[in-house]
DNA sequence: CGTCACTATGACAACGTTGTCTCCCCTCGG
DNA sequence: CCGAGGGGAGACAACGTTGTCATAGTGACG
């Protein structure tokens, strides 16, 4: 900046008037300036300008599992899209579902004085967080609520899209349905996997833990669960996949078996409509999600002092053919 | 910090030091700063450190067309783990194809100040770059090159990929193959389309321009151009998709269809093997894509001055079945 | 012609850090 | 007892900006 206001023969206040559209700077001496910034390929430094200004850094984080999963990367783009209606760029981390990392990223991006963080939680201890949002950043969780602090949440309706998914397999004749679930440490999971057992006892159908199964889905471990459950005079004849990824490797494990069973997924996903028979579906709008988390957290970052609010999305079924494979 | 100073009762340089885990400082000293530290909920600007340093931001910022797009998303998380790997964060942004938006993104990263940016480009002017470019910010192209500059680029190779996909198509006797490609103003549409022709050239088959469509792929447009293409006595018996998108459209727009085509896509997507018939594609691994960007970035980031590089990564053909369905 | 209002500009401090330099005090060898 | 040496700590400036205040020049008005 300096270099620019020797070059132009006028003072940096001087540029830095002419560099923020101030007024009061004399026409011919701003075109000077230009013309000096223009020379010298002058950008000023957004840093040094927050720090004097004391004002917000103009960025957000976003914290997920994994930015590659289509699940979050329609969730970052959402997000993306309100930040930018209100000018804020956004800083992005994948957790890999590990809350030491979670809690790094979340401190770093603190450090940098991120106006305010969204985050799908991986760990359940949020103690640290306390601080940071005493300090005054907002934090909003997604998809899964804070472990031990009270804050801002925006969940979907694990409970009644699982009980929704049991009814509708039951009320195609099924009374042996196995449940695919993720690792029990994760809300979502135990939240279905409660959802489960609730739509059991409501249809009328005993709970068996035998046909339940709840880890970190590989695709060895869905295919090995699916011979365990599929197999035998007891077997299943309908699965709900607790998730995206659930539903994927089941779908994979499931391509060569003799006998499909009924299927239902949580989560929908793209082109679940094309195979065959065409996946059925408890599907929840995840762009609604980003935009209701990011829309909380501007309200915050823009001073919005109530205190912290719960948002339960609905989810819906969507009946494609796979839940209405007869028994 | 001057109120870690202050409670601590020494000075900041010393809060200073021990926050940078500096030697010489005494142990009860160290150790009343940390307590003063935990007490406030003290966290050093990383802003004004890098002011002060004059060192890196840490930050890297990625464009690419929509954050949301499996594709970019794939390759965001590659970049995510090479930067995580160097220490950095990421700024993500989208800008939506639209080269205005792009410019904007640019510019904006380098007002922070970030130590180099990866750009899927949309437009086809980059001289707004140069400047940056000077000043040391290193850029490195992924997907298409730079408009009307030198710069680090890497590429897949669209030409040879779409030549072969045209050969297995005439090795299982088509000869009337349709090409849907995105709008030409994209490099990798306008190479792919050049690919076909020559792969039309090369199997002997004469190019018929009535059985290609290039534009921006929307669900309604793919169903009419299907509808065109594969209708009448000189239908083609054969369609070769430019990209994911246009892939997943036609897919749909084929699903219901009485007679369908062979089929081959560029770019693999998920679950391309579990539909019906399997999708053949050709492949591309986009993780390497951004993890050779992302290489290269970091090179320059620590001062490589070689030339600028031009990277072009191979594709495969993944035979699946749908390009050996019979004309 | 003196005063006033106003415009255009600059000097200076401050934002929160850290690098450099200096100072003090303690210990140890002679 | 003195001087050298080193460990521990602070004062101060500087990073690139911008807010505040001061100042010089200009024209209008009585």
């Amino acid at each position: 900046m300096s270099d620019v206001a020797r070059l132009a023969g006028v003072s940096i206040k001087t540029v830095s008037r002419v560099v923020n559209d101030e007024p009061a700077v004399h026409p011919d001496t701003a075109e000077r300036v230009m013309a000096a910034i223009e020379q010298l390929g002058f950008r000023r430094n957004l840093g040094a300008r927050n720090l004097r200004r004391g004002s917000t850094t103009g960025t957000i984080g976003l914290i997920v599992e994994d930015v590659g999963n289509p699940f979050y990367s329609e969730l970052n783009r959402a997000v993306e899209r309100i930040a930018t209606s209100f000018g804020r760029q956004v800083l992005t981390g994948s957790s890999e579902e590990n809350s030491d990392r979670e809690r790094e990223l979340v401190l770093e991006f603190c450090a940098r004085r991120v106006d305010g963080i969204l985050v799908v939680p991986a760990g359940l201890q949020h103690g640290y967080l306390v601080p940071e949002m005493r300090a005054g950043t907002p934090v909003v969780f997604i998809d899964r609520p804070a472990g031990d602090i009270v804050a801002d949440t925006v969940l979907v309706d694990n409970l009644g899209g699982t009980i929704e998914a049991v009814t509708h397999l039951a009320q195609h004749g099924h009374r042996r349905i196995a449940f695919l679930g993720d690792s029990p440490d994760i809300f979502t999971a135990a939240e279905r996997l409660r959802g489960f057992r609730e739509g059991c006892v409501r249809n009328g159908i005993s709970y068996d833990e035998s046909l339940v199964t709840m880890s970190t889905p590989t695709p060895d471990g869905i295919g090995n669960a699916v011979k365990r459950l599929l197999d035998g005079p007891d077997a299943a004849t309908a699965v709900i996949a607790g998730n995206n990824r659930i539903a994927v490797h089941l779908l994979r494990a499931l391509a060569h078996a003799e006998r499909r069973p009924a299927m239902v997924g949580f989560d929908d996903f793209e082109l679940a409509d094309l195979l065959n028979p065409p996946v059925t579906v408890v599907a929840h709008d995840v762009s609604a999600l980003g935009h209701a988390a990011a829309e909380l957290l501007f309200a915050r970052v823009q001073g919005d002092q109530s205190p912290p609010r719960k948002v339960v999305l609905p989810v819906h079924l969507v009946a494609r053919g796979s839940g209405e494979v007869a028994p």
